[in-house]
RNA sequence: GGUCGGUUGGCCGAGUGGCUAGGCAUCGGUCUGCAAAACCGGGUACGGCGGUUCGAAUCCGCCACCGACCUCCA
């Protein structure tokens, strides 16, 4: 039933069987957010993605160790000349906050927005300034390796000479002679020796509150560092995956190759798995084009793009339904879309935990597990996988309208298979109910005077209730043997 | 300009050389006091132009358009 996994590696540009370093034991690092504003539509999708991944390798038996960084000093503004401040420094400055309190914060709301989207955490987060002194470490190798040089109190990484030896550009598919070619060089007075050397460590400004003392100067490390060091140090000098969005292949991701690549002699990963990226109606999500979603905005509804909120389960799903690899564009319509098919899925569910026993299935169900694990295993392809479920609704649907029958063993068998994919693998669970207690039985007790009316034949009693509700934005529901409700606006 | 990816029915979104994605919407039906909800069912799309092939949305070429990265981004 389990079929081996196949994963697309960047690296290779094709599908490939996975296959552990030391099985049953997986080791996964996947790009946290840099933690300088609020958790947005684009956070969603890495870490939809790699939970499902990681809750996926754990279904088929795998030991996972998932590390997630927070990023939360070194990420600079602008990396390709030396006026770039770091995010955390000038969001501090801005929000007239310490850095820590600029990192807290937004890591808070960061995790908030994890937990609604019911990502599972991951085994580690470390954070970069928890790792300054590896991160000094890994520079001093680098220079004792003939890799990195000094130039005023900041340390760099020597493209030129990585190049030499080793492959530059690996992951990205660049070539340095190109890239020199149709990039022209800065002007001014650059203190790096090539110009596409990156920062191992920063000097800071005499403002600069975030410091750390070393050999070098008072400052801070480098972004790529962090990520080659807290790998390492967690997953080992060869791990199996590596993830984070398709942004991050060059020049985040070729950094840390030639970083590790160059204090290793070999390269760190074995899986690169990139995530695609959002867009919002068919344009690329940015602060600049005014179509920037954050989680709270969009599970709130208040964005002036939003015609309503959309649940974080309703997200969740939304993103199941596209393939990772692929640009995935949100609009009112999709996500309405989307909510009504989770719906679906979720009341299937519910009438499958009714579904009376007939003898023996006039309907085949057979198949249709091994054809859900099948699309898992094609490169997480959640949206086939999804479909399949999907022709299970319609047969439990044909059941409980009597049209077809199943089995108790088949309805076990379904039970079992919505079980797995829909809470193990694909992470849904009921939305939490927004009301209060207290109101919900105000309304049970009107619904249920409708009822009472109902069966009395009193119609305007029971329309004016209906109706009055329905203004209200609560959508009365009768079914056969009573009633259900919805808020809808 | 360079590198890479994409263009599928009203919308979103899979996919394979010949056979059906799936969801939403729409239409028809069942149910219902009426309606809504729920459920069932119908509709056969693949940017343009050539080529390969018995046969291409799927392979090749050219063109057009869109997007990503190359600069901060998940």
């Amino acid at each position: 039933m389990k079929s081996a996994l196949y994963l697309y590696n960047t690296l290779t540009r094709k599908k490939e069987l996975f296959e552990p370093l030391a099985p049953p034991f997986v080791g996964m690092y996947v790009c946290g957010p840099t933690v300088y504003s609020e958790a947005h539509l684009g956070h969603a999708r890495p870490a939809v993605t790699f939970d499902v991944l990681y809750r996926y390798l754990m279904h088929l038996g795998y030991n996972v160790r998932y590390v997630r960084n927070i990023t939360d000093v070194g990420h600079l503004e602008n990396e390709t000349d030396d006026t770039g401040e770091d995010k955390i420094s000038r969001r501090a400055r801005q929000e007239h906050l310490e850095p820590m309190e600029i990192v807290q914060k937004y890591m808070n709301s960061f995790h908030h927005a994890m937990e609604k989207l019911n990502t599972l955490p991951p085994s580690i987060e470390p954070r970069a300034t928890g790792h300054i002194i590896e991160q000094q470490q890994l520079t001093e190798k680098l220079i004792g390796e003939g890799y990195a040089y000094e130039v005023n109190g900041s340390v760099y990484f020597d493209v030129e000479k990585y190049d030499g030896r080793h492959n530059y550009g690996i992951l990205s598919g660049r070539v340095l002679e190109d890239m020199r070619a149709n990039s022209r060089a800065l002007e001014g007075q650059d203190e790096k020796r090539g110009q596409f050397d990156f920062a191992l460590w920063k000097k800071a400004a005499p403002g600069h509150i975030m410091r750390w003392p070393s050999k070098w100067s008072d400052g801070f490390p480098g972004w790529h560092l962090e990520c080659s060091v807290m790998s390492t140090k967690y997953l080992g000098e060869t791990f199996d995956i590596h993830g984070g969005g398709m942004d991050l292949i060059f020049p985040h991701h070729e950094c840390e190759i030639a970083q590790s690549t160059a204090a290793q002699g070999h390269q760190p990963v074995r899986y690169w798995v990139h995530n695609n990226m959002v867009t919002i109606n068919g344009q690329k999500m940015a602060r600049s084009l005014g179509n920037f979603i954050t989680l709270e905005e969009m599970f709130s509804g208040s964005h002036k793009l939003l015609a309503r909120a959309y649940s974080p389960m309703t997200i969740r799903f939304f993103m199941l339904q596209a393939q990772y690899r692929s640009t995935l564009d949100f609009s009112n319509e999709a996500l309405l879309a989307a909510s009504l098919g989770l719906q679906k899925l979720m009341n299937a569910e519910k009438t499958l935990a009714g579904l009376i026993p007939g003898g023996s299935s006039t309907a085949d169900i057979s198949g249709i597990a091994a054809k859900c694990h099948e699309a898992m295993s094609d490169d997480l392809n959640t949206p086939i996988a999804i479909a399949h479920l999907f022709d299970a609704v319609r047969i439990i649907n044909l059941v409980n309208d009597g049209k077809e029958k199943l089995s108790a063993e088949d309805i076990r068998s379904l039970q079992e298979l919505f079980r797995i994919f829909i809470h193990d693998l694909f992470g849904l669970r009921a939305e939490e109910s927004a009301g209060n207690d207290r109101l919900e039985g105000v309304l049970k007790l009107l619904l249920d005077i409708r009822q009472e009316a109902k069966a009395k034949k009193e119609w305007a009693v029971s329309d004016r209730i209906r109706d009055r509700l329905s203004e209200l934005g609560i959508t009365v529901k009768d079914r056969k043997d009573g009633y259900d409700w919805e808020i809808t606006a």
